[in-house]
DNA sequence: TATATTCTAGAATATATATTCTACAGCGAC
DNA sequence: GTCGCTGTAGAATATATATTCTAGAATATA
């Protein structure tokens, strides 16, 4: 062995760090390495191209973000799921930058690289599969329109509420959750009296 | 005078489409000429850089889509505003990929050109006034509150709807309609609710 | 201690892209 | 017809960035 001044973490966190403060795009090679004070060899030492770096990156901080959704789920509060957003958020500012203000791909020089396309494979069908236990939960049923309700509830509209204050780097306040509230329990209700019908 | 072959237009709908198809990223000045046919000559007769030529490409496209709603706010229909985004998405499938998937200002290398500067913050105190009326129509008062409520209604609720069928290129099915509706009704019904006590 | 291994270090290279420059062609004014 | 303007045409240039390469240092293990 040798003397690691630098862990794989150290330019994880760079990155984010640079991602979250000028948008993936600045998060070059030299820039993280420079704020690491670390030389590109080192860079690619650890990492086989910038593209592996950025997919890791994404796929750790969508994974941590996930877990509390899917608790809220195991749980069985459809509620605390859809507030789980802003609460992370609140917690993780840098992180959700990266996450919510950007596109999957859009940090991706190429395509996903080979090495992390099963792992995003698999995160999509995570997420997929909290969005039909949560149908089956708050609706009793995960048909196609329930489905398409649950990404509305979980994703769309927490996702949508919080946006603005990650632009501009401020704390979402007290009425992004209650709007989440009012709005959950409005196509509940909706679709619960679509039922009697 | 010489022979015009292209107009400042066709540099913007190449630009366009290849935004639309492969992101704002994809818009390389080599790009649009060789779409066009051009020399990269003529695209720097008419621009003075990608930069004001991207901006040009997203002024003009949010000045359109703007329209609508501020003709429905004109009308006096909020719900017609709220409802005209996913309206104009279904017509306008490549302006909405590149309105509505990107940030304002990801697309551009630098800030905003000098010469655009004053485009962008009128259309953006356009858009504040757009808010206030809004929350003037439909909640009587346009305090921190009801314009909050506002851009909820207005934009993030739209918006979030309409996204995840942007980036499957295809059109927002009814269902987005009526999740639309069912919150635009809850959020109004809430706020009336606590007025009264 | 000798040696292989793991890293640091940063220069060299390749490539993509924006931007500039030079040459020339059509057309109206004179 | 010639001059000058507006554009076309595309080669040349500059720069940013990813990636590779060469050198050497520190440590574990034999």
């Amino acid at each position: 062995m040798a003397r690691p001044k630098f862990a794989d973490r150290d330019f994880l966190d760079a990155a984010l760090a640079i991602a979250a403060e000028r948008g993936p795009l600045a998060a070059t090679v030299g820039a993280i390495a420079e704020r690491l004070g670390a030389p590109v060899g080192s860079f690619y030492h650890r990492f086989p191209s910038r593209d592996v770096l950025l997919g890791e990156l994404w796929l750790r901080t969508v994974l941590d973000f996930q877990q509390g959704i899917t608790a809220a789920l195991d749980a069985g509060d459809g509620l605390r799921a859809a507030l789980h957003t802003p609460q992370w958020v609140r917690t993780h500012l840098d992180e959700a930058r990266l996450l919510l203000l950007y596109n999957r791909d859009d940090f991706l020089q190429g395509g996903w690289p080979e090495a992390l396309r099963d792992g995003v494979a698999a995160q999509t069908r995570h997420m997929e599969s909290g969005f039909s236990r949560f149908a089956q939960l708050v609706f009793g049923r995960a048909g196609r329109d329930e489905i398409r309700r649950a990404q509305f509830l979980l994703a769309e509209l927490p996702v949508g509420a919080v946006r603005q204050h990650l632009q501009r780097r401020e704390m979402p306040p007290p009425i992004v959750d209650e709007l989440i509230r009012i709005t959950y329990d409005a196509v509940i209700a909706d679709y619960r009296a679509r039922q009697k019908r």
